[in-house]
DNA sequence: CACAAGTGAATTGTATACAATCAAAAGGAG
DNA sequence: CTCCTTTTGATTGTATACAATTCACTTGTG
């Protein structure tokens, strides 16, 4: 009403791309919390345990590129596993600089107990399979683009 | 290599939705500091601030359930920007539970300054028109369905 | 080998983010 | 009007999230 052409301020709320982004992946990572807390684990804390059950074994800066977090970020979440018996941390051999995180059978086993999130989590988009596909592979262009530049 | 079939695995990360969603929200925010850098706001305060630019005065409850963020993150964003003189914190008078935040001269100014922000992001994401649009619509539409289930 | 430059990880400081809890105020039933 | 329930917002505690800085270790150069 202020303003003559409201609806083409690109200072709209719902005009960004990035703002309904931002609210779904939160939406999203709360929606989890409930099957997560099962397991006594987080959001962060599970999407690095996935890397962790495809990997075995990495060096902390690789996991760091895949899940796009920052040291400061990893280096507390991974002590917390650590504590947990879900992984240790162990210098390389190598080059004493890099951290090598592998998976312990503790950590092997929460993989069992968290095989049924992914099929509960599925239908709570409320998106078609065509959609969702449609979303997923958006949203990796998008992210490919961003590395890139 | 472990699992026979390990492409169908639903707990690898490729294979959620949830986590390009979570990694490329995060992405987007970190490029949108070096211009909220300039105005001395943080990506929180930046929406916060669109929602005030929309509407002048707002009820507290109402602009937490538009930002999807409960008090905890909401209360000290707002006296954040209190202390910066972006807005103004009052109790209604008809109902003293209830915070009014209202837009002052200098929010209203820092309007101006924002003004080139959404043009410099918007060639970030290396989307075409039609994908971007593709993709707000995508995530309107799950924010809508998780809103009502 | 000495040393400058570079890399990987940890630490520090600030700002989210949200569940759980609490307190104040409003609304309602008797 | 008084007790009870509900609602709104603040507070507390835990866990991210990242920029900036620091430190240990490695590599490259002469």
């Amino acid at each position: 009403m202020n303003s003559k052409q409201e609806d083409f301020d690109p200072l709209k709320l719902e005009k960004q791309l990035c703002f309904p982004m931002y609210a779904c992946a939160k939406e999203i990572v709360r929606r989890y919390r409930p099957y997560l807390d099962e397991l006594g684990i987080t959001y962060t804390q599970y999407i690095t345990m996935m890397v962790m059950w495809e990997h075995e074994k990495i060096i902390s800066t690789d996991l760091s590129a895949y899940l796009h977090l920052d040291y400061g970020t990893l280096t507390p979440v991974l002590k917390k596993l650590e504590t947990m018996g879900m992984v240790k941390r162990k210098r390389s051999a190598k080059d004493e600089r890099l951290l090598e995180i592998e998976l312990t059978d503790t950590g092997r086993g929460l993989r069992e107990k968290a095989g049924h999130i992914p099929g509960k989590m599925s239908g709570l988009l409320g998106l078609s399979a065509k959609e969702a596909k449609t979303l997923y592979d958006l949203l990796y262009k998008t992210l490919a683009y961003m590395e890139e530049h």
